[in-house]
RNA sequence: GGCCCGUUCGUCUAGGGGUCUAGGACAUCUGCCUUUCACGCAGGAAACACGGGUUCGAUUCCCGUACGGGCUACCA
């Protein structure tokens, strides 16, 4: 029988999900969909020092706003402890851990000491009989001291001298000689496990079958390899995926949340507000990105499919993915591609469902039926092409919702010549003629009137669009006045034709 | 420091002993289109870190060096 692929992502509640972790998630994710196989997410919660209120909601807000979706609620590890005692003490009764009293004070002293001879001190088979645990103490001394409540933890005995090797699915074979592999603990005293023991035992009794995280987890995996010899389930160990890190845009180093800061964009999904600090962080979804662009994004980061396709829905993406196409070296985060990616969806979206966001956005600044839904899309028609983000139609297209009361100046005063005034009117007139009032009859019109007037066309177009906007650039002209209508191209043309004759009174 | 992992245009990357005059995308520059801005189109500049091997031949394989990153906790 061929066992399904299951895969989790299990990030622990500490704080926010940069995306590093993020990735981390959807690479799981997609392998787990491309297998037709299933995705957990696990909550890594054994470390009650750095436990962060709301970081866990947080996680799963984010996942669910990606669009990644666990197939099983999550788990949380604390839920569960005595099975981790259990596993510890069995490794201890086997000889594969041993139970260690050294204080972290002790430890600490080794430490200073080894580092002031030149050295590192590192708790493995070469200092370890000389330390304070069950292996140099007598079993009556043992017993003493755990009945007296002495703290202790409790340790793998990494054996000597032996080759680990396992394979890795982006870097094919990894060995590793067992003597640089330190004698990790697995068992905290105030009775926690550590990550170490804690994720061999849940993936193992979860049945994952692909192990995807980050290439922070690389050193210790022979570790991770020795507990599944030790527990007895090697035939049955996972398959491991280290993928690369993501670098910060600029200079060196990894990602952090700084970083965003500092350069202005963001490193987390969504919205972050420390408890403790309370400082606030925005994330993607707050700086206007779809989900659907911001999962794009990363997927390319670190991953391609093999081809020349860069945009990707999800579907697409579980369909294209592979492991084997993951690089092997850290990729660089760079926000002008992500903007890309946004523009990139924006362009993607039907008109309507932009005309229904842009239509609630300005019902809040300029009140409830002060543009027709047709107005409205057909603003959303002219401002698609030149935005990347929603927000930026309001903005950049405000004078399609504006009578303009500032007129650039700068262009007036340069290209307004004395003569035009009466072109102007002539073509006001022209306008108000023009029966059916579209785009391209306006324009034959206005190059007829200008002709008419011995003016080059080129000469006076950008003042019309000045007298109607005010702005010296700006959507399609004359699809923009056929939008507007006959009304409110008067209207506007009359208004600002009144300006530029109070301007310019003196030279007529 | 020690141990691991990595290194193709500024960035994300394709490729992988001869087809590489190293391909694509973002960014950048030029031109076209256009009154403008954007889109679009056309084009340009831009990379195999370095040194040794192996080979008829190396960007591709091996070894060093440099650089970058990770780990080196009773954190994950």
């Amino acid at each position: 029988m061929t066992t399904s692929v299951r895969t989790r992502f299990a990030p622990s509640p500490t704080g926010p999900l940069h995306i590093g972790g993020v990735r981390t998630a959807l690479y799981a994710y997609l392998f787990a969909r491309k297998h037709g196989g299933e995705f957990l997410l696990r909550i890594e919660d054994t470390d009650r020092k750095r436990f962060v209120e709301g970081a866990e909601d947080y996680i799963v807000e984010s996942l669910k706003w990606c669009g990644i979706q666990p197939d099983k609620p999550s788990a949380r590890q604390s839920d569960d402890l005595a099975i981790y005692r259990r596993e510890a003490e069995r490794l201890v009764t086997e000889g594969n851990a041993y139970l260690a009293f050294d204080t972290p004070g002790e430890l600490e002293a080794v430490r200073l000491e080894a580092t002031a001879a030149g050295e590192t001190f590192t708790y493995d088979h070469s200092t370890r009989m000389k330390l304070s645990n069950s292996l140099t103490l007598s079993a009556d001394e043992v017993k003493n001291k755990v009945r007296s409540g002495d703290p202790c933890v409790v340790r793998l005995k990494v054996p000597a001298g032996q080759e680990i090797r396992f394979t890795d699915l982006v870097r094919q074979e990894v060995s590793v000689l067992s003597d640089r592999v330190d004698d990790k603990v697995l068992l905290k005293s105030d009775g926690m496990p550590t990550y170490h023991l804690a994720h061999v035992i849940d993936d193992h009794l979860s049945g994952i079958t692909h192990v995807i995280r980050g290439e922070e987890w690389l050193p210790s995996a022979p570790a991770h390899v020795l507990l599944y010899r030790f527990l007895g389930w090697e035939d049955q160990m996972p398959e491991f995926a280290h993928l690369p890190l993501i670098l910060k845009p600029d200079g060196k180093g990894k990602l952090s949340k700084r970083d965003g800061d500092r350069m202005g964009f963001p490193v987390f999904p969504i919205r972050w507000k420390d408890p403790q600090t309370s400082e606030k962080f925005e994330g993607f979804r707050e700086a206007g990105y779809y989900p659907e662009s911001f999962i794009n994004m990363l997927a390319l980061l670190g991953w391609n499919p093999g081809t020349d396709q860069e945009v990707f829905t999800m579907e697409e993406l579980i369909g294209a993915f592979s492991v084997n196409h993951i690089h092997k070296a850290p990729a660089r985060f760079d926000p002008d591609k992500a903007r890309w990616f946004n523009a990139q969806w924006l362009q993607r979206r039907p008109d309507h469902d932009l005309a229904e966001r842009l239509g609630a956005t300005l019902e809040k600044k300029y009140g409830m039926d002060s543009f027709t839904p047709e107005f409205i899309l057909g603003c959303v028609r002219l401002l698609k092409p030149r935005v990347q983000f929603e927000y930026e139609m309001p903005v950049t297209g405000s004078y399609l919702f504006e009578h303009p009361v500032h007129f650039d100046d700068k262009v007036l005063d340069k290209k307004w010549k004395a003569g035009f005034q009466p072109f102007f009117e002539s073509l006001v007139g022209a306008f108000n003629k023009t029966e059916t009032f579209n785009a391209s009859s306006l324009e034959e019109v206005f190059r007829a009137t200008a002709e008419s007037h011995e003016l080059k066309p080129g000469k006076v177009l950008q003042l019309l669009r000045v007298l109607v906007t005010g702005e010296s650039g700006g959507v399609d002209l004359f699809p923009m006045l056929e939008l507007f209508g006959k009304e409110k191209t008067l209207k506007r043309l009359a208004n600002g034709l009144a300006y530029v004759s109070a301007k310019f009174v003196d030279h007529g």
